[in-house]
DNA sequence: TATTCTTTATGACCGAAACCATAAGAATCG
DNA sequence: CGATTCTTATGGTTTCGGTCATAAAGAATA
């Protein structure tokens, strides 16, 4: 799902910037002055709690985050850090507002983007309303599966039984328990402790 | 949040449909083909439960739904409802889409529209992550009183106990007993057993 | 006005997930 | 390579929201 070309950006004005692991690129409730475009590395949306963080998003190369503040005008409903080692293009709102003006088409991609963030939230909704652990497991292993970048019949989720809990609103306790237990079920598949979807 | 103007609808060749009170505009599953937006009445969108209802959204006067598998090409993720009698505008994908590749403002209002929504998502899921009772039924309260005409300091809640529960995922019991609880705590107010918010 | 149906309310009980403690294997780092 | 941290695992306890039953007040309908 790669956004903008970095040729692109550049015309506009992008400058490629370095986070270190662990930095902060913005925080919760700043207000948005930037378009932020991953080149490489990670990056984590998320929400802090007391105990838990929440996942709201991951974004790696070619990945764009933080653009709905940006556009609508308000402040950052989450906080964005650096997981590893990041290069990230950076461009100035009013530059970046003019680049989507003066390119449909860029802007008819970005639009669809945003339908596509937004079906998958309407799921994730539903599959936490429904309170069933199991399904909420299988809806976030089953989103990176789909969102994968070859549609393989066999997924290595490449995530720790916490990150699953942070993405679901669950405990590591009650992720285990229940990934063991779709094991049994044959819902997930366990090589070794990694989990695997077909 | 008026979307598009009924003379530029009319102009690509809408027609105004009614939808009796029960009668569905759409189910879930099913690939999208239109664009609809509410010229009289009420619509829900929702994901339907064995037991309970899930409402992703309701939308009156003015106000378009069930765009984004319309841009995205998916099928939708719920169902479309009328829960009155109901008059609405509706044109034909190609049309659409042609509206928005000639109409840029209307196009860019259609983006920021949507980056709204996502915005509200994402503070509901962070809201529902949390797991706290409490919190989800204020951050519902807050989001209507937000998207209400008028900044009124006191905001009159027009929903049942039922409908909470069924935005929230909670049971009615709980969300009654809640509701009684945040009005001792003082950040509801009961006035003959309507709920406000200051 | 009488009769439903809906909405709010309340209390008892139950079960599932949180919480807590502990531990062992895996990975990372100095 | 040893030490430390992270990850997975397991079992016991607690807590909170769901479930069920019941009832009364209000609204809608005949």
């Amino acid at each position: 799902m790669t956004v903008i070309p970095s040729s692109l950006l550049q015309q506009y004005g992008a400058s490629l910037n370095r986070f270190a692991k662990g930095e902060y690129v913005f925080h919760e409730s700043w207000p948005a002055h930037f378009y932020f475009q991953v080149e490489e590395g990670s990056v984590k949306l998320f929400n802090a709690g007391e105990n838990n963080d929440y996942i709201q998003g991951l974004f790696s190369h070619g990945e764009s985050f933080g653009e709905p503040p940006l556009i609508a005008g308000f402040c950052y409903p989450a906080n964005a850090k650096a997981i590893t080692n990041c290069k990230i293009w950076v461009l100035k709102k009013a530059d970046y507002l003019r680049l989507l003006r003066d390119n449909p088409g860029v802007h008819f991609e970005f639009t669809k983007m945003l339908a596509i963030r937004l079906f998958h939230k309407t799921k994730l909704l539903n599959a936490m309303n429904t309170q069933n652990p199991e399904k909420r497991i299988l809806t976030i292993i089953d989103y990176f599966k789909d969102k994968a970048p070859r549609a393989t019949p066999c997924y290595e989720v490449p995530f720790t039984r916490q990150a699953i809990a942070d993405m679901t609103g669950l405990r590591v306790e009650t992720v285990i328990k229940k990934v063991l237990r779709l094991a049994a079920l044959g819902e997930l598949e366990l090589l070794d402790h990694k989990i695997v979807r077909h």
